[in-house]
DNA sequence: ACAAAGGTTTACGTTGACGTAAGTAAAACG
DNA sequence: CGTTTTACTTACGTCAACGTAAACCTTTGT
């Protein structure tokens, strides 16, 4: 049972981070793995904390962005005040995103509209298409 | 009827961004404003392509690969193997547009049930939410 | 016993995307 | 006609997010 703790090198290869990154993302208290002497052992919360940081990272977050927004997930003892702080910075990103999902349904629109276009363009050139297989 | 022309000041108000950051892109050759003597003269087709280097910003793409993307806007007269070569990079990136909609969809709803979880929490300690004006 | 494997800290290097400052030149205004 | 305004080039600075190299332990297999 004791057994949800895996070395550096394990990390690296189940997230496809560097140790470096690791160890970076500890100094800016992002992870904070348990030490047993000198080596570090990530636990089961670094490993689901990671996961959110790699998911945040995807739409653009910075690393001190995901940092506070990783406080909410441990915020259950903490004052209210500050609770209620990150509860609104929620509700904002939560906007933000769903403006950034509106933003991307137009560009995904406008690229399709383009390979369309690109499309009818080879065909008049008599550019033969296929899938890529060579 | 020549006037869809603007200084580079108008261009910094118009679309927010500094002078250094358009001269920047010229350096990237991601613009390509004419000249009269020293001064740089941008065009509506400058404006076209500065508004989808901004939106391309926005979802992560770097100016390297909006550089590319951009190619596909002038290729009327160019050869068909790059020609091709775009169409099919287009069709790349459009999987992967649709592929971070799909995770964007994913995020907002993790934080969603964040939002709802925090709100439980702060109604179980009493505390008052109100909209934000105070 | 000892070398290879895996881990550590410390610290300088790098890349992308600009910021910022210095020193000119031209143009528009009072 | 002098002086602000606007713009230009050149070039060094900066910040985030790591990469990379050096120098060092410690365990593990043979």
């Amino acid at each position: 049972m004791t057994e949800d703790l895996m070395t550096i090198r394990q990390m690296c290869e189940a997230f496809d981070v560097t140790a470096r990154t690791l160890r970076f993302y500890e100094s800016k208290e992002l992870l904070a793995p348990i030490r047993q002497g000198q080596k570090r052992l990530f636990t089961k919360k670094d490993r689901a904390r990671l996961t959110l940081i790699l998911r945040g990272k995807k739409f653009g977050f910075s690393l001190e962005e995901i940092r506070q927004l990783l406080e909410m997930y441990h915020m259950q003892d903490q004052q209210a005040t500050q609770l209620k702080t990150t509860y609104e910075l929620a509700q904002k990103r939560l906007a933000q995103l769903i403006a950034q999902r509106e933003e991307l349904d137009q560009v995904i629109q406008d690229l399709q509209d383009q390979i369309a276009w690109g499309y009818e363009l080879m065909r008049s050139k008599n550019i033969s298409i296929k899938s890529s297989d060579e």
